[in-house]
Formats: C-alpha cells, structure tokens, sequence
DNA sequence: CCCCTTTGTTGGAACGTTCCAATAATTATG
DNA sequence: CATAATTATTGGAACGTTCCAACAAAGGGG
C-alpha cells in the first residue's frame, strides 16, 4: 500500500546499499560503480520511488524552481512570453511556480510572497505592477529578471525587452511607405510601454516631416478602450491609425467599420504585440510583432545565468521586433475630398 | 544582512521565547496568550520572517499546495478555467503550483511527475490527454479532479464538466428559432468533447424533424480547421453553422466571408465555450458559453471538500451553459432559389 | 492548603533529503 | 610486498519546520 510514500531508506535496504550512496546514484554521481547503480535504479523504479522535492530542497538549500509572476493569465502576450520562459527553463532542469497578479498590486506583492516562501532561486516578472520601491525590495532578495519593462533599473536586476521606440517607427514607417500621411495614434494609456510606443511614433512622425499631421488619442490596452479611443480619432479624418497593441486594434476595427469606413480600403490600421490571435484568419492584422517566446526564453537564460554567476553586472537586453504585414493596412487611395 | 534567512529560531530568541510557541503562535493556535503573540508577531515583522515552505511540509506531511495541469495555456478556455481555480484555492488558503502539457501527452505525465515531488495534495486537470490506464494511475495516487473531460470515470475521481449535448442542443434550438432549417454542423475533431457536440446537434436536429438536412463535416478545434472545414461546408449551401468552439468559428466566419457570403446575412454562425475573445466587438460571436471560472471555482471547491473527507463518493457535476447571442446569427432571409 | 484542572510554554523527536568526513575496498607505485 | 593513491561506500549531522508529551504557572473547589 503506498499508504506512505517510499523513501531513499525504502530504495536504500531493497537495493543493499546505505541511503547515501542511493542519493549519489539518484543525482547522477559519477563516483558509483554501475553495479551499485543498476541495482539502485532497478529498486526505485520497483517502488515507484519519487524524491520529495521539500526534503530535497531543505537539505541542500536550493530548490531548482524559479517563480514567475505574469501580471494577467488573460493577456494573451503574457501567456506567449510564458511559453517561452517555461520552455527554457525546463530544459535547463529547473521547475517554474507560477502565480497569477490578476492585474492588482496588492496581490502582486502576495503571491510574490508566496513564491519566496517556497524558496524560489529565482524571479521572473512578466511584467508587473510593482512601484520602484517594492521592485527594488524583492529584487534585493532575490535574483529576478523583469520582461516587457524597462523603466524602473535596478543594479543586479536583469531586464529583457523589444525596443518600443524602434517598433513604433516601423509601425509608422510602413504606413508612410504606402502613401499615409494623417496617421493617428491610439495610445494606450498611462504605463511605461505605451508611452514608449507613443514616442516612437512621435519621432517617426518628424522624421518624414508629418509634425504637423501627428494626433495622439488617449486609448487604452483593451478592446473597448481601442474603440472609444477609434471613434474619437475619426474626428481627424485619418487614413491610418496606429494603436497601442494588438486588442486596442482590434476594438478600433471594429469602430472603424461601424462607422462605416472599410478597413483598410478607407482607413487602415496596424496593431502591436503580435500575439497569435491577429493572425486569425477573421482577424488578420498587421502588426509590430514582438518575438514573444523569444522574449521569455531569453529571460529564463539570463535568471539561470545569474544564478551561476551572482554577481555579475546587470543585463539589460533589447531585442527587436518585426512589422508584420497583414490584411488591415494597404495603400491609402485617392479620395475625391468631400 | 540577509546571507541567510532568518528562521523560527531567530525569532523565537528575539521575542525571548520557545521556537515550539512562535510555531504555535503563527499558525493562529488558540492556546498562545496575547503577551506573547504580540511579541512573537514583532519579532517575525523586524526580522522580516518568512516561514520555509518546504521545511513545513516535510514536518507537517501536507504542503497545502494543489496542483494544476493545463492542457495548453494559448488556448483561452483553459486560461479562463485556471483563474476560477486559482481564485477559488487561494481563498482557501492553499498554493497552487500550475504546469502546462503543452498539448503533448508524454509531457503531461512528466509535469504531473513534477507535481507529485512537490507533495502536492489534489490534482486539478484541466482538460488532458491521458489514456485511461494513466489517468487511473494518476487519480489512484492523488485526489483528483478533472474539468472539461467526463468520458474515463474513476471511483474517487471528481468531475467538473459542462452538457456539451445539451449546449449544443441550444445552439440548434436558437438556429431553427431563426427560421434555419439546412445547418451544417462543423465538428472539432475525434475528442469526447467534439463528439458531445456534434451528438446534441444530431438530436436536435433529430426532434424538429430535420434529420434529413443534418449534415456533419469533420472539422478541428483550430482557427484553422474551423476555415477548411467551413469552406467544405458551403457545398451544402447552408443558410447556418454551428462550430464545436468558438476559435473555430471564427475561422469558419473568415472562410464565408471570404467565399463573398455575408454573416449573418447570409449564414449565421454560432460557436460554443463563450471566451472572452468571443465578446470584442470586432468578432461579436453568438456562442454556447460555458461559465468557465464557475468551472475552475467548482472543481477547486470539489477537490479541496475530498481532502477533508478522503473517502466520498465520486462527484460528478454538470453545469448548464447559456446562450449569448450576439451579431452572427440572425433571421433566415428569404432568397430567391438560385 | 492541597489537589485538580486549565492555560501557557517547552524541549526533543520526527520529516526525507544532501553533504561531509571517515572508512573500506581496490588499484597503482616504488 | 608495503605503501600510496584512487575509487566506492557509509554513518551522522545538518536543513527549518510541526507535533507531542511533558512541564510550569495559575486558578478553583473541597
């Protein structure tokens, strides 16, 4: 009866062998003569003997297990960078704890707390919530690396992110590319990225000298805020809007349309982010498309590269993004104006 | 400094008491006098104390974390599931510790792996994809509870499910109401779930006396296979679909639309889970929708009454799902017969 | 005023590992 | 052939908790 699970005792007396030489075999020590071995592995597989982690984490004080905190299980950008952090870190023999922020501080901090409780080596944070103060706390204790922000530097603290700036210009750039010139912008509201977002349209604007035709609208990051943010813009009798991310888009679509202007023979847009949902086909969106898994891949290998080297400099990568040409942009066509 | 973190002992030492009462203390134990509780309580506070997860569960023998396996984390309906669980486990004060199958069998039965080392005491599936004899084995080890998948019973085992045949009968029930009489069934694919589906639609279509017209097309879960499977469909000039999940409807709505038809003008289309997405403006779908966190709250509800009472018989619940109808179903127009 | 209960408090033994220093067995070296 | 070096193996002490039996202190009843 498994009653009570086998232990390294239980391996240990039905292979012959004492307890320690059982944990040597079981992590692969060299220095175990294969006889020793075979007969070890042959006993535990016989019990069905699986280590307890919390014993194991106890006595040697590492738990092999990084914990990642996504600030919304919902966004699906989060779910993306997710499967790209898993991903490495698995093949790297560690575990993830994953806890959720739902989008609150408060419980941002909470579940961080739960996480350091099970003696996590290390952090991700895909993307967060958190004031600089409380940044700066948990990243004191703990080595963590923040993916998608980069505002708040921290010494020891490792950041990884596709340049804002840099994927705005292209997002203008492309339209401009296809005879655009009022292109609105649909911000998406009042956080570090979207400002970003917003100042790279801004400089791109200036660059093909539209200073004059740049219009930033106050959106938000949702579907809805896309669409209040859309109607708005209107007013501007825009041939092109860029919006903040990829569900903002979506919504603004979805205005545009209402309106009764065809995207994108009337009006085109182009969305940012990325995320397999505007490659649907009934979506079909061009888009700033950030290397998502990429980007929590790298993640996961600077934390792990940390953990081996404590005290290196901080890391602050900067991958770039790709425009990705869709069905929602196209060239602007002359209108008799009205 | 924090080289070490500081444990009960430095606590108790600070607070000139036994490590045995600021256990006591902080596990909220009745017997601890006020004098000491408060003492205790600052001692923990100053050193910024924060008990060893592991050291806990090895002593107590119970980890108060559950466990959850994801069958994918991109697919919405799981990710919407999972935040019902979770908020409902961390009310209760349980930790969760969530793996992803990644859609991979063999991954599945590693993470699962994972989970048992951490000690965990209950399991929560969401959706999987494990053989009978694994899932025996499994659910033989662990409390466990599946959601979403109702076809493999196991004595001891919970089930947290939706009637797939009778949403699907609702879907047909709200088609015909329209006046529709040649709907095609779009199936996702040889899962108990699809075929649920498709079951509940050939009833239907059986009790309003159309089985004559009923019309069954082998389809997937996918975008995607929603497209091909629809394209497929328009050979029985259907004047409405019914897709087994909403991101396959939405790939059917592309494959219509882009066959010059109109939704719902010409076709109605309804989809079936209710996700979110499902609701953007721009997508606007009238689906079956499953009230998903109820499904997630009821499974971590049903899995943490069987740690109390080990012995129960199995539960088996049956949540009704509901119609939203939104803008891709309408009224059958009257065309003239080509 | 002694005994009995109740209320607080305590030390020590688990829990299942890892790690280390010590030992046993084997092989190489002069 | 003794000794040194190497290779395998071992017991015991951690790790930071919880739990339990035991104890001290304080009231309460006879």
């Amino acid at each position: 009866m498994s009653l009570s699970r086998p232990t390294i005792l239980d391996v240990a007396s039905r292979a012959g062998v004492s307890k320690s030489l059982v944990s040597l075999a079981l992590s692969g020590s060299p220095k175990v003569s294969e006889a020793s071995r075979a007969r070890i592995e042959r006993a535990a597989r016989e019990l069905g003997y699986r280590p307890n982690a919390a014993a194991r984490s106890l006595a040697a004080k590492k738990s092999r297990t990084l914990g990642v905190l996504v600030l919304d299980l919902h966004n699906p950008v989060f779910a993306e960078i997710l499967d790209g952090v898993q991903t490495e870190v698995r093949k790297q023999g560690f575990s993830t704890m994953l806890v959720s922020g739902g989008d609150d501080p408060a419980r941002e901090r909470d579940e961080i707390d739960t996480l350091l409780q099970f003696q996590i080596e290390g952090l991700v944070l895909i993307s967060h919530r958190l004031g600089a103060e409380s940044l700066r706390q948990v990243a004191g204790e703990i080595p963590t690396v923040t993916v998608t922000r980069d505002d708040i530097a921290i010494p020891g603290m490792d950041m990884v992110c596709n340049d804002d700036v840099a994927g705005a210009r292209m997002a203008v750039d492309h339209l401009v590319s296809l005879g655009h010139r009022r292109i609105v912008c649909l911000s998406g509201g009042d956080n570090p990225v979207s400002h970003a977002r917003a100042q790279g349209y801004r400089e791109a604007m200036a660059e093909h000298g539209l200073s004059d035709d740049a219009r930033i609208v106050a959106g938000g990051l949702t579907d809805t805020a896309g669409y209040r943010a859309a109607t708005q813009a209107l007013e501007y009798s825009p041939t092109a809007l860029f919006v903040a991310n990829d569900i903002a888009a979506m919504g603004a679509i979805a205005a545009v349309e209402e309106s009764g202007r065809d995207v994108p023979q009337d009006i085109s847009v182009i969305g940012y982010d990325g995320i397999r949902l505007a490659g649907l086909r009934s979506v079909n969106l061009t888009t700033v498309a950030q290397p998502l898994a990429e980007l929590g891949r790298l993640a996961a290998t600077r934390l792990l590269e940390r953990l081996e080297e404590p005290g290196r400099d901080s890391h602050h990568d900067r991958v770039s993004s790709q425009l990705v040409v869709r069905g929602t942009t196209g060239p602007v066509t002359p209108v008799p104006t009205s």
